[in-house]
DNA sequence: CTAAAAAGTTGAACCAGATTAACTTTTTTA
DNA sequence: TAAAAAAGTTAATCTGGTTCAACTTTTTAG
């Protein structure tokens, strides 16, 4: 095991299928560190999303921008979370998301051909991508739920309450527009709670 | 092959994932056929559900009940889709949600247990298991994206050119409620479109 | 076949949340 | 470290969509 950061996938991975050593390395060895600097893009429209992104520190949010120009934030991330543009990396297909570094990020970059390569050469790897999978399915109809369900106030402090870490390292304007809200409406709502 | 629903999964399955003659077979007698009449429960709140549902012929509805009493809608399913509440089915835990037959229907039902030892079984059916949850969040995240950016006049012309089969299949109201809207509201852009 | 229930329609009044615009605070960069 | 840009705030006004209520049409069950 080489440093801090891919004992976190180790840690991760271990946690969702058992590997034996060797399997765990061979695993660890096809991801690639990279380091990225706040305000930087990972994936953008009209580029192939290459890569799907283990975060050991820092944060992202993907959006998307529609013709008006303004943005929808899709997903935020921060460490042990993933995050890509899955229909671009799933299919090979072009980007319509932003992800963008919202800090000073170290990531574990996968390629769609190392995962392929993966998901063949072990029952164990395939297994494990499978329960990723499950798992984020389970979570969009947690998600769409409680976005049918919910007004643009319970929606707010349903997050606050399941993501405290995440609030106060994004910014407004994007936790509004993953909200489904205005920047200015958040404000009001955040002042409302402030007061009582 | 016994007869012609059991050859309908047949065919999703061998779209998916190549298995030789056997390994099929083997995967098909997992299935229990079953016929469900029109208005009949497959999943409810307050038990788990036990099965993930192939359709062969016919069409559901998976809504949810909030505490005013109002229900909400959350997928449609016709012919050659699954459904079922994934929540209940992966985490065997209570559904929160109902499934219910629009049409007398006719499923293939896959108990947790014989999926689970499926996918131990053998590399391929885990994989065919793998590709269906990555397809269910590649096309979560489209969704996400539509429901977040769109107005609800949008929504529907959106559902229309995509689903133009299942418009006419389920009642107005279940539909409004998976647009996010009230049946009035639907109702008024009908005949908005109809008139123009 | 018929009565009752469920689904769908229409219109008027209303409201949650958007828009616009002017302003303050924070962050960035030269 | 200063000035410009970006983010956040506040308030007035507006609107897409809801609510309520009365009605018509369709479906269901006896």
């Amino acid at each position: 095991m080489q440093n801090q950061e891919f004992e976190m996938l180790a840690e991760h991975i271990l946690n969702r299928v058992p590997l034996n050593v060797d399997e765990l390395n061979f695993m660890l060895s096809q991801f690639k560190l990279t380091r990225v600097k706040k305000r930087q893009f990972i994936v953008q429209p009209g580029f192939t999303a290459n890569y799907r992104n283990f975060i050991c520190a820092g944060a992202f949010r993907s959006y998307v921008v529609i013709d008006s120009g303004e943005d929808h934030t899709i997903q935020f991330a921060i460490e042990d979370w993933w995050i890509t543009d899955y229909n671009s990396y799933f299919n090979a297909e072009q980007a319509t998301m932003f992800v963008l570094a919202l800090e000073d990020s170290t990531i574990l970059q996968l390629s769609r051909e190392n995962e392929d390569m993966l998901k063949l050469a072990n029952h164990k790897y395939e297994t494990f991508f499978r329960i990723s999978a499950e798992r984020a399915q389970a979570f969009h109809f947690r998600q769409l739920i409680t976005n049918l369900t919910q007004t643009a106030e319970f929606r707010y402090e349903s997050f606050l309450d399941k993501y405290p870490k995440i609030v106060n390292r994004v910014p407004q304007y994007a936790l509004a527009s993953y909200l489904g809200m205005t920047t200015e409406y958040l404000s009001k709502l955040r002042n409302k709670r402030a007061t009582k």
